[in-house]
Formats: C-alpha cells, structure tokens, sequence
DNA sequence: CCGGATCGTAACCGCTTTGTAACCGCCCGG
DNA sequence: CCGGGCGGTTACAAAGCGGTTACGATCCGG
C-alpha cells in the first residue's frame, strides 16, 4: 500500500512519513506542488496525504490536479483558521482532512478508514521486521518471498509470536493462546506445533534463524 | 435492506430514518444504548447507524457489542469536537464516519458505499475483471462469453465473493449471507452450493480457474 | 399431472491437519 | 558415571475438511 505525502514542513513531512512507514505503508514523499504532481504520476499511490497550504501555489490546486486524473483517496492537512480553503477542498473531491496538531494514532486510524471506504484495505494483518502474518488468508510472508501457507494452529502461534517479536514468549502462554484451556501443561502439543511451523517456514529447519528455543523457558522470533 | 439507527436527539434520528426510509431502506430506530442492543439482536440489521454521543454510556460500548457479535458495517456520527472518540471507534472497527452537520445526500453515498463493499449492494450488477453479474436476471458473464444462468442461491454466492473479488472470504461469512442465521456453521450446504457453481462457471470444475478454495479458511474468486 | 429445476441431506473418498506416543541426543546435578 | 528432564524427531492414529455422487422433497410451468 503505498502513501504519497506532501507538505512544505520538513519536520512534519518526515514525521507522518514516519508514523506510515512504522504501520507498514510504502511512503513517497514531496514537498512542492511540481514535485508532488510528478511523484503522484510516476508512483500512482493508493491515497494522497497533502498540506491544504503549500508556498508555491495552494494544496488545492494539487488536489484540483489529482482529481482531474484519479479518484485516489486524498486526505488534507489543515490549520483550524483554514475553514475557508476546507470546504473547497471537499467540495473538489477531498475525501478527509485532519486538523493540526494530530497524533500518529489519529493519522493512522484516518488513514486506515480511508483506505476501508475505497475498499483497498490489506484485511487483517500482522506485521514484523521482515515477516508479515495475514490473519484473513493464514499466510506468511518473508521480506519478497512468496505467501506460506499456515494451518489454523500455526497461524494462532505465529500471531502470539510476532505481537510479540523480539521478546521471549512463555510456553505456558503459548499453549493457552493456541488451545485455550485444554492445552495446559501440555508440552508435546507445543513440541509438536513448533516442529510442523518450523519445516514451513525455516530454510534450515534444523538451524532455525526466525523461530529460536529460549531453552526452559519457551519460544522467541527473531526479527533482525 | 434493514438499516438500524441510533440516536438520542429524536429530530436527528427522525431526520435520518425519514432520508433512509425514502430512499427504500427498511429502518429500525432506538435511542439508548439498551435498546439498541436489543433491536439489534431482534432484528438483526444489515447495517448500523451509531451516534458516537449516546447518554446511557457512550456509542463506543454499543459498537463494541456489535462488533462482538456479528461483522455488520457500522457507521458512526460525529461531532468535530469528538476526535478522540472517532479514532477509538474505528480502532474499534467500526467502518465508516459522518461529521455532523451532513446533507441527506451525503449519507446516502455512504450507506451504499458500505453496503456495496459488505457485498449487501441492491443494485442491480456487479462487476470485477472479466466477471460480471447480473442481479435482476441472475445471469454471470464471463469475458466476451455467453450468459450463464444462475439459481438464487448462486447468485447470493456469487455477490459476496464478487463484491470481495481477490480476497478470501471466510466460509461462515458466506454462510450468512446466503442463508442467513439458518446455514450457521452447516459446511455442507456451501460445499454443495460451490460444486454446483462450479460445474456452471468453470471449463474445468476439477481445476477452478476462477473460484478458488482456501483450505481451512474459504473461498476466493480469481480476477487476474 | 408430468417433468425439470432447485435445493437440502447423507454417505463415501482422499487428503490435510491435529493429537499421541515413542525414541533420540544433550545437558546437568548428584 | 548415572538418571532425569528437556527439546527435537519420527511414526502413526484420529479427526476434520473439501470434493463428489446420489437421492428425495419441493416447487412450478405446461
């Protein structure tokens, strides 16, 4: 999913960028009008973020510009005294804006609804260093590889594991977030499961570089 | 089409219904948290109108309980004022959000985009890729091909995974939408329903080239 | 009333997924 | 040196899933 952002504030272009690329979104960055143009033409970006007041002439004309050639999704970045410029934008196709100061957590939560409203949303995902998790499909993908599938258990274990990533993951509540109740104690279920996901997705499954024992203690994934 | 609508300012709500009503909506109305619940659960909505500002416990409680239960588009309302609950909201899952003042108009356009992407759309066709389907007649067309007819049932089918073309959708989601409560975790009939889909619309049912089983999640319709 | 279309239900097959047991090697404390 | 615990591996059984065939009930137009 990739995000074309534009504004003329070094500072708060690199900070939205930032927030995006942490959720996992491909950004493109600009920060004049010319430049945003090109970009929007040689990237074709999903969804626009731009500051409704750029110096060399104003974001609406940008967002003139895009509407002219896509129906991409185009969210504005506003001051509050910009009313005025606001409801033009609307009314020229801009589907959202935000107002400034605004936390990365709005920004995202926007974006993300945005995207669901165009019907471009990745579905339920789960993302870490190279590895990525979609809850939807039960499937792993490596850095550029193709998509492994998992089975139901695999894909539960994997989810703890990478919401976790990084950090050592209990076997106990390993076992308690896979089978629930029943699983209890029971470490040959574990055994077992980490065997079946390993031969899956380890290149060496005798060597495991993703999926490492934490021995007595339970299970860690490394993220590089 | 069955729409909820929760509000508790009564002109709003009135307002609201009356546009829902008189674009042929069937609506259910409710002014409290409680209530709302109950004429959920009793009627069973296709879609859930939700002010965000409810004063029995905020509209967050109510989108939460929905969401519980049941993966209906929720919609909710919003003043400006209330950033901070609208990103919890779509945190939360809700779908889509209104900023008060709108125009009848404008949740019209909402409505229908949600309800098309839920794959609920009345409209009368329905395309992705070479696929098209014809909801009046029942009838699919697939690339510069003849007209197939379908029986109720596989068009049902054919909608939802069409309205979710290249995504996978969850067996008990299809379940719902072509049976309803009734074909709650029944697999054989959907299994049924997509062999004889099968033997309609693909030149080699034993080899699918345009829907495709996901093992132990669903099915998904190819659109190349 | 006949005959076809539609739909639900059951049974069977083959494959995948999951559970269970047994065995192996390693480490570590006594 | 011995024995037990731990984790990995192999092997096999049980359960579940999806595809298929078959059959009966129902509906509806001719």
């Amino acid at each position: 999913m990739k995000i074309l952002v534009v504004d003329d504030d070094r500072d708060l272009l690199e900070l939205v960028a930032f927030a995006l690329a942490q959720a996992g979104f491909g950004v493109v960055k600009a920060m004049d009008t010319h430049s945003a143009l090109a970009m929007f033409d040689a990237e074709l970006p999903n969804l626009v973020i731009l500051d409704i007041n750029l110096p060399s002439g104003s974001g609406l004309k940008v967002c003139r510009a895009i509407r002219g050639r896509s129906s991409v999704p185009v969210m504005m970045l506003t001051v509050r005294s910009e009313e005025e410029d606001l409801v033009k934008a609307l009314e020229i196709g801009a589907d959202d804006y935000l107002t400034k100061p605004f936390s990365p957590r709005t920004l995202l939560a926007r974006v993300r609804a945005l995207l669901r409203r165009a019907g471009l949303e990745a579905g339920d995902s789960l993302a870490a260093g190279r590895l990525r998790l979609d809850l939807e499909s039960h499937s792993l993908t490596i850095g550029e590889g193709s998509a492994i599938r998992l089975t139901r258990l695999e894909t539960r274990l994997m989810q703890l594991l990478l919401a976790q990533a990084g950090k050592v993951v209990n076997a106990e509540r390993l076992l308690a977030h896979v089978w629930g109740q029943r699983g209890s104690g029971d470490r040959q279920l574990l055994k077992q499961l980490v065997h079946r996901l390993r031969q899956k997705i380890e290149p060496d499954p005798a060597v495991p570089r993703y999926l490492h024992t934490e021995s007595g203690v339970g299970y860690r994934l490394t993220i590089d």
